[in-house]
DNA sequence: CGTCCGCATTGATCAGGATCAATTACAGAC
DNA sequence: GTCTGTAATTGATCCTGATCAATGCGGACG
């Protein structure tokens, strides 16, 4: 789904003028929500959530986003949600204004753009039957094979799934608490359905992960 | 968010020559998920439900939509969702090969509708956060909120919300069942919030409606 | 090497919403 | 008018996941 995939070397050239590379280190932040996006990104290294907050402090991450990602669709003035580094993140920005133009020059650019935002609404149309009606260990299984695809996709390993997220993070994105998500992590290791290893799991049954998912 | 509005008049001419009426009664069904899409849809009248269901018949509703909405965004090739008719619905249909020929032809009338499917997204985006960390009562008033915001755009009441879906409806889009559904309308009554009417609500409170939603 | 600190795990208890069950309201058929 | 079927409301009880609390673990640093 990279966005620049599409475009012939001279609009890359186009592209690459545009883009300058940067730089967050862990836990800084991208942009906030509502700010005015003055920048796009396009990530490069690394792994960033991208949240809402209520004013009481209550955190829904929306999604993470992957090398390859794009960031600042969801956004016509201003960001709509919150984003920061995860780890070290690298990223090409482009300006917000540069962006626009590029984009309606180049309807093609357009057409993949927009491909990639129904495909955004399809995720998260399948978060919101997550959160709306799958329980605890449904939740946890399912985003464990959302990643192992989308660590496959970028030529990782399908058996041992990095997770450079906190628990806490994963709790944020699944609807539940640190503790639920801790326990689920147990319950399935002692089911032999995983094996938790530093920074990620390794998938023991798949077999039984996917019909879990399935139910 | 009308589509067509950004459409010159040569134009609309064309998309009339591609759209085809229709009509739904109660309960019929537009698409289902899965199905190979042959048609958009752009909603004139009534109300539709879009739903997805997991295999042991648990169901989410992903969105309600209203005269005005777009219906065929989130999908490729096939339908990432199914939707069907909750009152008799009348609509726009486009043969799909038509409709992609047209958009391809036309970059503004894509941009249009990448502008939209970035609303859609920053709709569901806002959708996670209520399924994944509002309290019933929240995600209740929040609702009837947004109905009440929808339905102004379309030139309806703002004091008293017509809601056409049932109430089985309305729990399997907040992710809750009818009976706190149930209750929850009637301590918001109770609390006089909200005063019941038939196929509808009146906001009798909205500056404490509004503040419970924030909260 | 020990202390500290943030993160994760585990246990005990609680509560919000689910489930089970009964009743009510109401629209349409006749 | 009554009958019937569907949707909605209300009550009683249960259970999943939240909350409160304690402990464990590992890396950074003096």
């Amino acid at each position: 789904m990279s966005i620049c995939a599409c475009l012939a070397s001279d609009e890359l050239a186009l592209l690459d003028a545009l883009a300058h590379p940067v730089t967050f280190g862990a836990k800084e932040t991208l942009f906030v929500q509502g700010q005015p996006a003055e920048a796009v990104y396009n990530l490069t290294g690394g792994a960033v959530r991208l949240y809402k907050l209520l004013p009481d402090g209550r955190r829904q991450i929306v999604g993470f986003a992957l090398p390859g990602d794009f960031l600042g669709l969801a956004m016509r003035d201003a960001f709509g949600f919150s984003a920061d580094a995860i780890e070290t993140v690298t990223a090409c920005a482009f300006p917000r204004s540069a962006y626009s133009a590029l984009v309606d020059a180049k309807p093609h650019l357009l057409r993949r753009l927009h491909d990639y935002a129904t495909h955004e609404l399809t995720l998260a149309q399948e978060q919101m039957l997550l959160l709306g009606r799958r329980n605890a260990e449904e939740r946890l299984v399912c985003f464990l094979l959302t990643m192992r695809e989308r660590w496959a996709r970028l030529g990782r390993s399908t058996t041992t799934i990095e997770l450079p997220m906190s628990r806490q993070d994963i709790a944020d994105f699944l609807g539940l608490t640190i503790e639920t998500v801790s326990r689920t992590f147990s319950k399935l290791a002692r089911n032999r359905k995983i094996l938790i290893v530093p920074d990620g799991v390794r998938l023991l049954d798949l077999e039984g992960m996917t019909s879990l998912a399935a139910a």
